[in-house]
DNA sequence: ATCATGATTAATGTATACATACCATCAATA
DNA sequence: TATTGATGGTATGTATACATTAATCATGAT
């Protein structure tokens, strides 16, 4: 593994992890110390986390810890929403292949069995990867590499993933009535595209992504649920 | 100027002037040898260019100039209208500062009085400045980071810039009617996001972006106005 | 006392030498 | 003849020395 890339997870995980914090300044020569790599290579990660948006650029040059208010995660949500909501709409307008819909039927699927199986660990952590591949496979029915890009940059803030409030879920008591809740519109989706029903895809699509925002807040509201929430030491009441 | 931002300038204009073909590879250092600066600067601005979406990082190290269909231009300014639909709903939705709603009025008039006098290359010149500054503001409105810098990345595609086709707009005989539609569009938004009306808003922002759907058709159609969209080098028929 | 100005320091920006990985070409052997 | 291996060249990845710019602090004058 190239040195770019280990200082891009070290980063980010001193980033996410609180251990960096949010609003400090990030100058090169502290993380060569922190990581035991040369500049070139701290340089670069630097840029890809700011364009992934932990850090933000400061004028005078160099880079700071990104904060972000509550009402900034609401918003990365809803832009997801509106965007996946895009690509649901283009799906059922445009048509899809039989075999892409028989592939994310078959995802549903999966999703079925394990909403109505009994939910434990193991059962959320298949959920998250089953749910990001339905997520995934989604915005592949669109069938447009510039819609995909724009999703893909608009998921990479920690909070903003399609699973992101999964891990909050699994210690809600209203868990078990939320999965349910978004299967329906998971299924919904895929019935909507098939019959080739653009605003009925688009409007369940981002209807879906308000399960977050729900999440969100009941996380927000239980004091314990709240370290669950990914990238929540970058939080911030204001600004 | 630093030798970084001085290559992405010559690096930007080689690619959008066609001197470097689309899915044309760039070696570092035929850029090196072409630009006179040395390695790190034209690293850093690859990287840069491949965020901005001028170019694509090949699997196996290296870049190369990105190319387009005319779906992905389709696509790009569909994502740019539903990313700018979203900031007019939230716009209206959470309401906006007097200040800022007389800002973009003054703004609003002035293209107004641009659209009604006569049509002169300074009219054209003087119109995608007020109207970049008028797309500027209204992103302002919804009051998001998050949303404004989804929005900045959307357009970075030179072709889906608002004002991208304004030149071709012009070489046309429809222009003025073009013209007066848009306008309305404007007018209309506002008025939606001062009525607290969020649904209006965001159908008429995203109506508004099909005006550069049906200038890319017609520029399509004219082979005098082709060379006139910016970024046409990048065109391909396919892929 | 405050502001301005200079020196000092520390940061980022740049160039380049060196390391390494990849690819193509050619030769040798099965 | 085909396939595999070795070898060279060319690319990117990395480290680091050097240049330049920005921030800071102290010192002086007003």
């Amino acid at each position: 593994m190239s040195q770019s890339i280990k200082t891009i997870l070290s980063l980010r995980e001193l980033i996410l992890s609180g251990e960096l914090k949010a609003g400090e300044r990030l100058s090169e020569l502290s993380i060569v110390d922190r990581l035991g790599v040369s500049r070139t290579p701290v340089r670069m990660a630097l840029v890809r986390l700011e364009e992934e948006g932990l850090l933000e650029a400061l004028p005078s040059g160099g880079y700071a810890v990104r904060h972000f208010s509550e009402a900034d995660i609401f918003d990365a949500i809803e832009t997801r929403g509106t965007l996946e909501g895009l690509a649901a709409r283009l799906a059922a307008e445009r048509g899809v292949r039989p075999g892409q819909l028989a592939e994310i039927k078959e995802c549903l699927h999966g999703l079925d069995r394990l909403v109505q199986g009994k939910q434990d660990e193991e059962m959320f952590s298949d959920y998250v990867t089953l749910n990001e591949r339905f997520h995934q496979l989604l915005i592949g029915l669109a069938g447009s590499r510039v819609v995909t890009r724009q999703i893909e940059r608009a998921v990479a803030l920690p909070f903003a993933s399609p699973s992101a409030f999964v891990e909050v879920q699994a210690a809600l008591p209203e868990s078990r009535a939320i999965l349910l809740v978004a299967q329906e519109q998971h299924r919904g989706v895929i019935e909507a595209i098939e019959h080739r029903e653009g605003a009925r895809a688009e409007a369940l699509m981002r209807e879906h992504s308000r399960v977050a925002h729900r999440n969100l807040v009941l996380a927000l509201g239980h004091q314990a649920a709240r370290d669950l929430v990914p990238g929540m030491a970058l939080i911030r009441k204001s600004a």
